[in-house]
RNA sequence: CGGGGUGUAGCUCAGCCUGGUAGAGUACUGCGUUCGGGACGCAGGAGUCGGAGGUUCGAAUCCUCUCACCCCGACCA
């Protein structure tokens, strides 16, 4: 490709709005231009990068036994009021209506499509397994769309789904595609983990994601640098401590806490650690039910967790605090309180804390459960774990690293297929639900993932498989000395012959701003041609990892590309 | 949803407080000089100052409403 035949459209500066690394540089790059909240436009650029890591995934998937198909984007009510989701899936499904006022929604996933297909399609166990897939544009209406196509409202997504006679196939088709994912991400060349995860609103019991390992990541992966484990910190247990708890030491006491309504005000000003400190949060069922939670002070509720028992739920308004604790939340404790008490396990272990004693600036000090107030109703794991927590397979200690999730995949079982009578007959003629599994990757997603784990201060450093291209040509003085534009004529035409993806920077530019540009677009490899080394019959190589280049033969240059760009 | 902020040229921003007829850098066009890490000079094109209404002789600037976008929070005990 030629630059004065292709489109590129760089920034010296970011668009402000960008505050990701990543989204940035796709913006300066010019791989997408923002056309308003949540939506992108794919640029020439930036779509030679999208379509590369979807002919990867479609190739891994097809190697794995699954077959492409395409579903409509626009999905009828009718099957989302069948599986329920209507309703249940939230203000995050965007829904819309035809010209006869039906009601349709454009997908955010596809789940009830599919199992429509399987049911009308698929009766005797004879056809099964089978696993579909396709790669499809989704919208979620998120709440915040944010970092650029990140978390985009509308994305593009490979989703598969896989349908079987029964649970053992399901198994066995999981772990395929748990091998096809590592594949994926390994052919991507990025660095990347699979962890254990919730299930969450999807459904489903066994579960694990994909997470491309970056600071910027917005999930927090716990794992074990000792053994195998590795979950996501909204599913990963917090053993019960180890120790008993110590007998009370010391004897209740309120004491005055002016203007001290955090954990941290409270701990500074009592000049206590945190660890001794019990925080107390409201919540509110959505059956209106309010519960005290209990919390060691420097640890996190996990909202996850605390949902397996208490269901759906919301933090309490001041309002509700007042009326249930005659006390704003900043002072609210479990000594004496009306309302249930649910605590971590952690505090199975504390005695002598300090809490909140429901008087407006007023701490208790010296509290032990059993003396100075019942033991909690229950003794949950409700918070999250952190870094030096044991790690759950009792082979180590913890540690706590970032992710970006590009990949999820889960084992549905007949969820779907019982709500949609999506069923087949066995071989002794019963007719039974269809296990399902689902597995999905964020195409677009990767594009910035990718960047966000590979680039330096002068821009994008594209893993190979992924680059818009693999070889860039810069000759210094292409409209002016024809010996240069003559030979990197001649090595464009000879590396694209050999079937190099190659840019040739044919602007007649400064090399200044072709360096900068080629940089910036984070191309892997490149060849400088100019009236200098060409005296000597050399031409210039550096790789975009290279901090300087070295003088390559140009006569040798086409072998030397071949044994280096790969 | 709550809080904060921003909308002025393609991009980054100044001007607004204290009302007086639209600016800079960059990008773009032309000419010339330059030519191995985002060149320089001269000339030029480009903005309904997010939108509507109001106050005023006069509004980018003040007031009201509205729209869009961004950031933070939704873990506060």
């Amino acid at each position: 490709m030629r630059a004065t035949r292709f489109f590129l459209s760089t920034l010296k500066e970011a668009p402000s709005e960008a505050e990701l690394i990543s989204h940035k540089l796709m913006l300066r790059a010019g791989l997408i231009k923002k056309l308003g909240s949540g939506l992108y436009s794919w640029m020439p650029l930036g779509l030679r990068v999208l379509r590369k890591v979807e002919h990867i995934v479609r190739e891994e998937m097809n190697r794995g036994g699954a077959v492409e198909l395409f579903l409509p984007a626009v999905q009828p009510a009718e099957l989302w009021q069948e599986s329920g989701r209507w309703e249940k899936f939230g203000p995050q499904m965007l829904k819309i209506k035809d010209r006869h006022e039906r009601d349709f929604c454009f997908g955010p996933t596809h789940e009830e499509v599919i199992t429509d297909i399987a049911r009308r399609e698929i009766k005797s166990y004879r056809q099964l397994p089978v696993h579909f897939y396709q790669i499809q544009t989704k919208f979620r209406d998120e709440i915040r769309p944010r970092f650029g196509v990140m978390r985009a409202r509308e994305f593009i997504m490979k989703d598969g789904y896989s349908f079987h006679t029964g649970f053992p196939d399901l198994q066995r088709e999981y772990r395929n595609m748990y091998d096809t994912y590592t594949r994926i991400f390994q052919r991507l060349g990025l660095g990347f983990r699979a962890v254990a995860a919730d299930t969450g609103a999807i459904g489903g019991t066994g579960s694990h994601e994909f997470h491309v390992l970056a600071d910027s990541g917005e999930d927090a992966i716990a794992f074990c640098p000792t053994s195998e484990y590795a979950a996501n910190v909204e599913l990963a247990e917090a053993l019960a401590p180890a120790a008993p708890r110590a007998a009370p030491s010391v004897t209740m006491l309120k004491v005055a806490t002016p203007k001290a309504h955090t954990i941290e005000d409270v701990a500074t000003f009592l000049r206590i650690p945190a660890q001794k400190i019990v925080k107390t949060l409201m919540v509110i069922t959505n059956v209106g039910q309010p519960y005290l939670l209990l919390l060691r002070g420097d640890h996190m509720l996990n909202e996850v967790k605390a949902a397996k028992r208490l269901g759906e739920f919301r933090f309490a308004s001041d309002a509700e605090v007042k009326q249930h604790m005659a006390t704003h939340p900043g002072s609210i404790g479990p000594v004496a309180a009306n309302v249930p008490v649910l605590a971590d396990r952690t505090l199975k272990a504390i005695s002598d804390f300090t809490c909140g004693a429901n008087e407006d600036d007023h701490h208790f000090t010296g509290v032990s459960f059993g003396r100075d107030l019942p033991e909690p109703a229950e003794y949950l794991d409700l918070r999250n774990v952190v870094a030096g927590d044991p790690s759950p397979d009792d082979k180590g200690v913890l540690d706590i690293c970032r992710g970006i999730e590009v990949g999820h995949i889960f084992q549905l079982r007949t969820q779907y297929s019982e709500a949609m009578s999506c069923t087949f007959l066995d071989e002794a003629g019963n007719t039974r639900p269809m296990e399902m599994g689902c597995y999905g990757i964020g195409v677009t997603r990767i594009v910035a993932a990718a960047i966000e784990q590979n680039h330096d201060e002068r821009g994008i450093v594209w893993p190979l498989p992924i680059a818009p291209f693999q070889i860039a040509i810069a000759p210094v003085g292409y409209g002016r000395n024809a010996d240069v534009k003559a030979a990197a004529e001649r090595l464009y035409a000879e590396l694209t012959q050999a079937g190099f993806e190659v840019f040739l920077d044919d602007r007649d530019e400064r090399p200044g701003v072709m360096f900068a540009d080629l940089e910036l677009i984070g191309i892997p490899h490149r060849i400088t041609v100019g009236d200098r080394s060409l005296k000597q019959g050399q031409i210039e190589y550096q790789s975009r990892q290279d901090t300087k280049a070295q003088p390559v033969a140009l006569t040798a240059a086409l072998a030397f590309l071949k044994s280096n760009v790969q």
